[in-house]
DNA sequence: CACCACGTTATCATATATGATAACCGATTA
DNA sequence: TAATCGGTTATCATATATGATAACGTGGTG
């Protein structure tokens, strides 16, 4: 799988559990500490990601790490 | 918990699958294009390693991204 | 002793993630 | 119409991950 693919399926992961949340990219950028712009690039798959991006969104998000990578190599 | 420690934990995890599967530091980092220096940092839980990082040693591991972070917070 | 193999640390350059701001779009609503 | 809401895109600055190289330590082995 292409690194580029994915960035984009933890994005929309990470939308669907958002929205599942209920809440908007606002509400959980306020929650991270980040931009809501930034919010929208993470969730078009425009970046890679570190892993405390990951963690912070898990957290807010009250997941696990693991969870925002559905998608896998090797399952 | 703190960033650093997630870091610290991932990097131990890496160690362990890496020594598990008896390859080395340069094995390893060869497999993913990385210099043998780069891994040590990483393995020591001197980085905050983006998406892709963790994807290449997930493959060369062959393992699931997650596999590398069995530390959860949400579990 | 010299010589590797494995790993560590430091350093510098470069690429890029993230922070921050502004402008914009479409849909909704008053 | 104007205003708001949720989201998008572009842009620039700054922090930092990564690439790359060199020097070093330690343990084993000839």
């Amino acid at each position: 799988m292409e690194i580029n693919q994915l960035q984009i399926k933890i994005g929309e992961r990470i939308r669907v559990l958002r929205e599942s949340k209920g809440i908007t990219q606002q509400n959980l950028a306020a929650i991270c500490n980040f931009e809501k712009a930034n919010l929208s690039r993470l969730e078009a798959g425009r970046t890679n990601p570190t892993i405390s991006t990951l963690y912070k969104i898990s957290q807010a998000l009250e997941v696990s790490i693991s969870d925002l990578l559905d998608v896998e190599s090797y399952n």
